[in-house]
DNA sequence: CTTGAATATGCCTTGACATGTATATTCTCC
DNA sequence: GGAGAATATACATGTCAAGGCATATTCAAG
C-alpha cells in the first residue's frame, strides 16, 4: 500500500503510469511523449516495477512495460474503508442532528 | 492528484490518516497514539491540512482534526478511469483470443 | 496576570531521491 | 563478429523533506 502511494507520488512517475493506462509502451516511447531522457525512464520504471505496478516482456532489444492490475485494486479496497466509515459517521451526525430536532420538537410541544 | 499522493507516501501521515478515518481527533491524541513528537505530528497534520486531506476546528487550546471526503472521492474517480481501461484491454485481448480460435476453426474445416 | 497545558513554528542536520552524464549490456542485422 | 539501436546501471551532484530540539503562541484556570 506505501509502496503504491510512493511510487505515485511522484510526478513524473505519475505520468508514465498514466501513459501505460491507454497501453504498454517501449521505454523509448514513453521517454519521448514525456520528454524525459532515456536514463531517468528507466529509472521511474525500475521503481514502478519493484512497487509490483508495472510487468516488463522483452521483445527484441525493447522492453514492453504494462500496468498491473493488483496494486489499483488493493488501493481501491483501501479507499472503500475510508468511504464507509466517512458516512458512517456522517451517518451518525445526522442521527445527532435528526434526535436534537426531535427534542426540539417534544420541547415545542410542552410549551403549548 | 499529486498533491494527494505526496501526502499520503509518507508512512507515518498514512498513520495519522488511519487514525483519523474513525473519528476526529486532537493533536496530542494522534501523537500519543502513534508514538510520535508532537511537533512533527503538528507538521504532518500542516502537510495534510494544505493537501486538503483534513479539517481544523479549535476546541480551547486543542485542535481537532478531521479527515475531509472531497480528495478520497477525487483518488476514487481517478483509479476508476484506470480500472476501466485496463479492463477494456483485456477485452480486447479476450476478442483478440476468440478471433485467432475462431480463425483456427475455420482452417479445422478446410483441413477436412 | 501568572502558570501550565496544547499546539505551532523556526532552525539545523541528515538521508533519500531525482537528475545528468557516461558507460555497460543486450539484441538485430549485415 | 562489428555496428548501431534500445535499455539498464554506476556515479556524482543538488534538492527537498523528515526528524530533533528549542521556543513562540494561544488558551483556561486560579
Amino acid at each position: 500500500m506505501n509502496a503504491t502511494l510512493t511510487a505515485l507520488a511522484e510526478p513524473n512517475r505519475l505520468r508514465i503510469v498514466e501513459l501505460l493506462r491507454d497501453r504498454p509502451r517501449p521505454v523509448g516511447e514513453i521517454a519521448r511523449r514525456l520528454r524525459l531522457r532515456q536514463p531517468q525512464v528507466s529509472k521511474h520504471l525500475r521503481v514502478l516495477s519493484d512497487a509490483g505496478l508495472v510487468d516488463v516482456r522483452p521483445v527484441a532489444q525493447q522492453r514492453i512495460y504494462e500496468l498491473r492490475a493488483e496494486p489499483f485494486d488493493e488501493l481501491d479496497t483501501w479507499l472503500e474503508t475510508f468511504r464507509r466509515s466517512m458516512s458512517d459517521r456522517m451517518d451518525r451526525l445526522e442521527d445527532l442532528i435528526s434526535e436534537r430536532k426531535a427534542k426540539k420538537e417534544r420541547e415545542k410541544e410542552h410549551g403549548d
